[in-house]
DNA sequence: TAGATTGTTAATCGATTAACAATC
DNA sequence: TAGATTGTTAATCGATTAACAATC
């Protein structure tokens, strides 16, 4: 199989189109063509076709795709046919939220571990999970084989603990501090910055007289 | 003056230099190069001026910038040379975890009304503010000149309280809630979705192999 | 067969990068 | 003047859209 390179885009799409597909699926359609879940997401046909056929061809010509199987399919090309083991880091008020969020378990993300410096908060539980002191990070993680770290601390700290999580062999990181962070090139990384999404509305409203 | 269309990514990048700016001037450096900028933030110096150039000329030619000019035009471009009147609405985890949070405010983004549901939750305060029932939404933050509301309720609820915020008067919606919402082309929308970062990271993670 | 809709190629659009003249 | 660095144009790269042959 030649591995040409996808758009990040076409990914982001994917993940929208597999929850509208769910949404679909559960009102018991069938099949759906390129058009209508287009609409439903906001997209052009010929784009969902597009993000499509970076993987296969999974419709029938003439007909659409099948709900269920388009849908599968498109949660196995996410890497979302397995549960994924999640340690947070940082139990503010931020990281709390992030633990109790459904929308996370809902797609297989499993918070397994919570780790804080905050001496109050450690060994206190946050469902079925207790917070533990972050100095045992590496081990902890390390031993429910965790895979994706997500980083809710203060600026200051996030780069110690970025690298702690590396040293735990997560793959994945998902921050939320403000601060441009190092990692070696075969960890993925991503950043969510609360503050820029409210900027670039503010320059577009700004912007509109 | 000849309105272009700028790159959304082009303002998603002003708004880091104007984080570095920050931090540089904090340092008491007095000039910086599009190639300082560049390394400090991740991106190439073309890319710096480029961006820059959309809207003026704000170097010297063999010298660089002036920090603290510079800093300040990017502010004024983004639209933070005055305050915004924020509006929360949903004060759940994430809800709670968002009003607490200190990079809003550092940026001119005060939150000035918060709203909920439950009674259970009315009329306690968060920092400075009380939280009122929905129902008061329309009233208060016409009142309080609110322009950006930051919708952090279920998906069931969040088209319902985006229409109240349009009656509102509000110009821009920060949307946290995984559902897509319908409004007026005047009014600017930007959705946060929690989920689909950690999806594009499973599929890099899955697709590495 | 006629109608519908996919998968795919080519055309278009937009953003990034490279190069360099202008100029401090 | 020589060195540095901007602002800007042209070249490149990448993503989206349009069009249509394939085919159910």
């Amino acid at each position: 199989m030649k591995t040409l390179k996808i758009p990040e885009a076409t990914i982001i799409r994917l993940s929208v189109y597999s929850r509208y597909l769910t949404e679909v699926d559960r009102k018991g359609i069938i099949t759906i063509s390129s058009r209508d879940i287009a609409e439903g997401v906001g997209v052009s046909p010929a784009q969902v076709r597009k993000d499509l056929a970076y993987f296969g061809e999974f419709g029938t010509r003439g007909v659409g795709y099948n709900v269920k199987d388009l849908r599968q399919h498109i949660l196995r090309i996410l890497g979302l046919s397995v549960d994924w083991s999640v340690s947070l880091v940082g139990a503010g008020n931020l990281g709390l939220a992030l633990s109790t969020y459904k929308g996370f378990r809902k797609r297989g993300f499993i918070i397994t571990s919570i780790f804080d410096t905050d001496p109050q908060k450690v060994g206190t539980m946050v469902g079925d999970v207790e917070i533990m002191p972050i100095e045992r990070l590496v081990e902890v993680a390390k031993q429910n084989r965790t895979q994706i770290g997500i980083v809710a601390v203060p600026a200051s700290a996030a780069q110690e603990v970025v690298d702690q999580l590396i040293k735990a062999d997560v793959k994945a990181i998902l921050n939320f501090a403000q601060v441009v962070l190092n990692v070696p090139p075969e960890i993925e990384l991503r950043n969510v910055d609360l503050v820029v999404n409210l900027e670039v509305l503010t320059f577009n409203v700004s912007a509109q007289r």
